[in-house]
DNA sequence: ATAAAAACGACAACTGTGTATAGTTTGATG
DNA sequence: CATCAAACTATACACAGTTGTCGTTTTTAT
């Protein structure tokens, strides 16, 4: 009589659906994964995902946002030390993001934003739009209270630095995915990031190490 | 009898063909560009086309030709005065260029290199690879040429600064593809790049200006 | 006039989508 | 433990879009 299996049941089906979904998208990219590919990798039927998800677009955005979920904060620069520490930590994680590249979702996410007539819809051109906002308000929120503290002195003005750290790290992360690590050099590329930002911070505590 | 038509006609027919194609790919991008799409804008028939060209990556492959040919050395700095002049003044350029990064090919190629199967082929995946060393090494020997004549004292590697700028600007490009220039700040992006470099290089004509 | 080259456009084949249907399995509930 | 609705399977289908081919028609230099 009463519904076999409980919103328990249907939430964690789900989230198996959007794990499968995901190793597909992070294997053959957003553009060449039909739905039939998420099905076969999912073991599931037509039917059964057609009644999760409307389209592949609604896949993609969940799985989108279960990835935000997991990786909630994890790529803001936090930690121990001083803010100019915390810096450097950050970046470190960026290498080893940044070289196992063909392992994350890079790929795919940037064909579905180039590609998809869901980033034209409002809400989702505005998903793009806070994921920006929200990882450089937090790189200039780090500046800044390092300004306050006097641990930095920045030469430029904290939002553009943001900005600027932002678009370096998606450009090498780009270029790594399509050249490989060995030929864009990741280590040695974050190497002249940082020592820009030295400059451009110019920290105090960067003699201390 | 004879061939009714010159190589020169046949010259022209493809560059009328690869001038239209060029212009759909600009507006469409590479994914969502048909062939049938061409043909409208070219006003041709679909026999004329695969006339002309085996499928669509093809066409591609020569609108990237068409346009590199165009551009030859027009992405690497050069000009008068010191090296530092060259390049402040080549990075000016590209600020114009990416504010109108709409009214270039830099979406659909993005798309054509994330997802053409042309690309694992051996000679268009070096066709990428040649394209970034180029312009990699072009920067580098501009550092280096600098370094001989002591007017730059370079605190890191000319590769990878060369590489770091090549990151920095193909991520300011995507973004502000994605988000537009009014978001990304291009300008004041550019102007911490310079300011970067300048700590990075060391140039003895800094002051002079 | 003619014959080769060039252009045309119909066509079959294929792929992927989203819906629909019939039949099967599942498990909470009375 | 029999029941019954939900969940699922498997498959069929209409449909839309795209591809590459191929026989036919048009063009044009000679």
């Amino acid at each position: 009589m009463a519904p076999i299996v409980s919103e328990e049941y249907k939430r964690k089906k789900k989230r198996e659906l959007i794990q499968a979904a995901r190793k597909v998208f992070i294997e053959r990219g957003f553009v060449r994964t039909s739905m039939q590919d998420i099905m076969d990798e999912a073991g599931v039927s037509r039917g059964t995902l057609y009644s999760y998800f409307d389209n592949i677009d609604h896949v993609f955005i969940e799985v989108l946002k279960y990835e935000d979920q997991k990786n909630i904060d994890d790529f803001l620069p936090s930690g121990e030390g001083t803010l100019w520490a915390q810096l450097k930590n950050w970046i470190e994680e960026w290498q080893i993001y940044i070289e196992q590249i063909n392992q994350t979702l890079v790929h795919a996410n940037t064909e579905f934003f180039l590609t998809s007539d869901y980033v034209k819809s409002i809400d989702n051109s505005s998903y793009l739009f806070e994921r920006y906002a929200r990882t450089t308000e937090a790189i200039e929120q780090l500046i800044d209270e390092g300004t306050r503290t006097r641990e930095f002195k920045p030469q430029q003005s904290s939002r553009s630095i943001a900005m600027f750290i932002l678009s370096f790290l998606n450009g090498l992360m780009l270029d790594t995915y399509q050249l490989g690590h060995e030929q864009t050099k990741v280590k040695d590329q974050l190497s002249v990031l940082l020592y820009s930002l030295e400059k451009l911070l110019n920290p105090t505590s960067v003699n201390k190490e």
